[in-house]
DNA sequence: TTTTAAACCAAACAATCGTTTGTTTTTAAA
DNA sequence: TTTAAAAACAAACGATTGTTTGGTTTAAAA
């Protein structure tokens, strides 16, 4: 039995596709953008993008995926260059903030669309959060620290002031990478 | 020509419709609410909520409205009790992470529908947040710190990292007022 | 040049959306 | 007890939702 499947063509879409989700997903959460609204955005009809996705939550699963993979990346990348514990975590706080603020419409459908929102595969987003953020829970861990600091609390902290940030973050008034300096240095020194 | 309006009957369900509405919103968000499922949620035809509100969108104005006198209420009564420019933040923050964690769905609201979730009202629902978040940073203001820590990041990761929290909690590992504690104490001491 | 699968169109499906309309029931003031 | 307004019902409105179906175009392997 011969295999009839080929690989996909030039003019292939799906990608373009993948993209006007995600810039949508991420500007207006889930329920807020609907099927007819991602195809007009890129110049299709509803219909056709079930070629491309068997639902809208598998439309959904794949933008999130995209998200963890770029935003890991990126993360991995900047870390690659430093080697003191400090300096690695403030590395990986400005790569988070940058690509969350600025870069990439996946990344940002992260922080629009929550597990909870789609309940139906909140299971299938939940791990994929989770692995990301792992990543931060060993940077913390090698940081020489006091001995009564919960790392925990701080790591909950850290991260959770820079992913609320997207909610106030105004390009006028600093850049992403500041916003990660400023929290940390917030953190490592003494504000008494 | 005589004014023909009465009060409320004593079986208005004007609360108990807003109550619904409130705990619905804070749980799935905004859009993945529909009128059917708040009339449902308090024994009504979805036609007779149009009684004791114009729309939807009213109705999500009216939890947002209730939510941040909630808020305000709750942390105005907590700083009566303090003086100490610290201990008022500190009463702050715990009554902050208290009703949204626990104890009020209208203040989840708050949390979980953000403005630019409906264009249509965002006008109104901004000013609402604003007001209620105004009051830390005059909290923060009469905070004696060193002359160059940066204020107004402090307020937002503070602030963003309270809010953030919503995504985490969980009763069985600490309480509200806890996690404001542990925020507040990583901030006043020196990590390093 | 033929052929086959990839990719998309065109049109509709049932279900659900927010909302409106006309009527009926229920409370409470008169 | 009468009466008028409050409150809810019953039933539908047009629009939009995610999705399916069957046929058509198009790129590329043969």
């Amino acid at each position: 039995m011969p295999d009839t499947t080929r690989a996909p063509r030039q003019d292939n879409r799906r990608i373009q596709l993948l993209d006007a989700a995600a810039a949508l997903f991420a500007e207006h959460g889930f329920h807020a953008v609907s099927m007819r609204d991602i195809a007009r955005n890129v110049g299709m009809l509803p219909g056709s993008m079930y070629y491309h996705f068997p639902s809208k939550n598998d439309l959904l699963l794949a933008t999130y995926e995209e998200g963890v993979r770029q935003l890991s990346q990126r993360v991995d990348m900047a870390l690659a260059d430093e080697d003191e514990p400090w300096a690695r975590l403030e590395a990986a706080c400005k790569a988070h903030a940058e690509i969350l603020l600025n870069e990439s419409d996946y990344a940002q459908v992260i922080l629009s669309v929550f597990p909870r929102d789609v309940a139906a595969i909140s299971d299938n987003l939940k791990p994929l959060r989770d692995g990301y953020e792992d990543r931060f829970r060993i940077l913390i861990e090698a940081l020489p620290l006091a001995a009564d600091v919960d790392r925990n609390s701080l790591r909950l902290m850290l991260l959770g002031a820079l992913n609320w940030s997207k909610n106030w973050y105004n390009p006028r008034h600093g850049s992403p990478r500041e916003i990660a300096t400023d929290m940390l240095a917030l953190l490592k020194r003494s504000l008494v």
